[in-house]
DNA sequence: TAGAAAAACGCAAAAACCTGCAGGAAAGGC
DNA sequence: GCCTTTCCTGCAGGTTTTTGCGTTTTTCTA
């Protein structure tokens, strides 16, 4: 049997099934476990399921929505999380990008905080407003679905005009030379407004991010105050950013 | 089974019974106790649910009270919504009030529906990013905690400069005589700014909703010229808003 | 405050996984 | 036709993940 052919039934029975264990298909396919296992590796590497311990799990179009992706938070990123909100105190400003990383900050605040949170992101919005002590102010603009966030002029204007203590970002793609970047052009000039309009500016990572590049340009490092990432990191790769000026945080 | 599928499982019992016990999944899951256990320990660390001694419970207060609002939506409401839907038509900028029946609206809208739809409920804007065909505006605002609404200023003029065809209108109390009425003040003058900004408004009004007043006056009923309500209400009771010239729709 | 239930902890076995390697098939150049 | 290169596959060995069990600790309840 070719490996294509092979490939293509594997995405089938996930289509059908809804999910695969690697050994019965190993068997169904009359190849070796390890076939199997290669198989699915190459297959999650182009983004055509979800490899799980044992098996496989669908990721079609219609699943990578953001319910999806809120729902596969990794372990880095809420390490990150618990480590971001040490920074946060009572009666700061604080201006909150969307995205799971941010979400999972919120579900960890202390259920007593006092402050302010100015955000874009509809969902985090509803996400805060479970705290009686918060104030939060909703950004408006054009829905820009993938990512549940508000964007466009009116958005940018609106940042604009607070003056924050702190601002929360999520981090597409952080390296020391290239910056901050982010694959959504439009987001990009609100990711702008919101950095200028904090005293403090602290980027949310994890692991994977880190050295990364995605399409559009935000900012460069220096203009980060903090960056809260994983304790794995080895020192040598946090380096470059530490003379930049930025202070790094671990959980 | 996969633990992925296993954990999606339980997440899923507590969305569906609202708690969960954990002796209970085990013999329900086929595993043993200390697996379960694991899994929600799990999940209370990735913020999904809440741990309590003996099982789990939905994570959010305020999110449990908004799904148990949505859930506990009385067979008239979905009947409002069912009508209204019928109102709308592809290529209109519509305005949506927030509150559970214009969100009954938002989930049975065509799912090809094209059209731009207004609102200032984070929760109704995150419904409508399911839908690829629709615009969505956000307007931004101090958020309103108990009902998920933006308000104030600056979400009054942010309306005050949209020119919609519709603006669909959950209702609180509705009287010939004295007019729409609404419990909260901040909002009424929100709602003020988007009757204002529509061609045509149509109230959403369950029937225990008709022939009662609020405490704060909105408008004169004669602003609406359509009431959305069962079909159930007598004719007697319908009259008055006609002769005002309110065109009246039951599903 | 005592007893029972639930949870946490440590441990070990099993399953799944990864890596490197070698045999074999297919493709292509000489 | 023969050799080289490339790719695919299965296997052996070592590593990681998952799971169930016994034990200890914590929590709840009467």
């Amino acid at each position: 049997m070719l490996k294509q052919e092979r490939q293509r039934r594997i995405l089938e029975t996930l289509r059908t099934d809804g999910k695969l264990i690697a050994t019965d298909l190993s068997v169904a396919l009359n190849v070796s476990d390890d076939t199997v296992r290669r198989d699915l590796r190459e297959l999650a590497e182009a983004g055509k399921l979800q490899r799980v311990h044992g098996g496989a799990l669908p990721r079609s179009s219609v699943e990578m929505n953001y319910a999806a992706r809120e729902l596969q938070a990794s372990a880095g990123k809420s390490a990150v999380a618990r480590a971001a909100v040490k920074l946060i105190e009572d009666g700061q400003v604080i201006i909150m990008d969307g995205g799971s990383t941010v979400l999972q900050v919120v579900q960890r605040l202390p259920a007593e905080l006092e402050a302010t949170i100015v955000t874009h992101s509809p969902r985090i919005a509803v996400a805060l407003a479970e705290y009686p002590g918060i104030e939060v102010i909703v950004i408006g603009g054009i829905l820009y679905k993938a990512d549940l966030l508000s964007v466009g002029a009116g958005t940018v204007k609106a940042f604009s005009s607070i003056n924050a203590d702190l601002c929360l970002q999520g981090i597409w793609g952080l390296h020391p030379e290239v910056g901050i970047t982010y694959p959504n052009f439009e987001e990009v000039h609100v990711k702008r407004a919101m950095m200028q309009s904090a005293d403090q500016v602290v980027a949310l990572a994890s692991a994977e991010k880190l050295g990364t590049a995605s399409s559009f340009f935000v900012a460069p490092v220096s203009e980060l105050t903090h960056l809260v990432t994983e304790r794995t990191i080895p020192e040598e790769m946090l380096n470059p950013y530490r003379k930049l000026g930025v202070e790094i945080l671990t959980d």
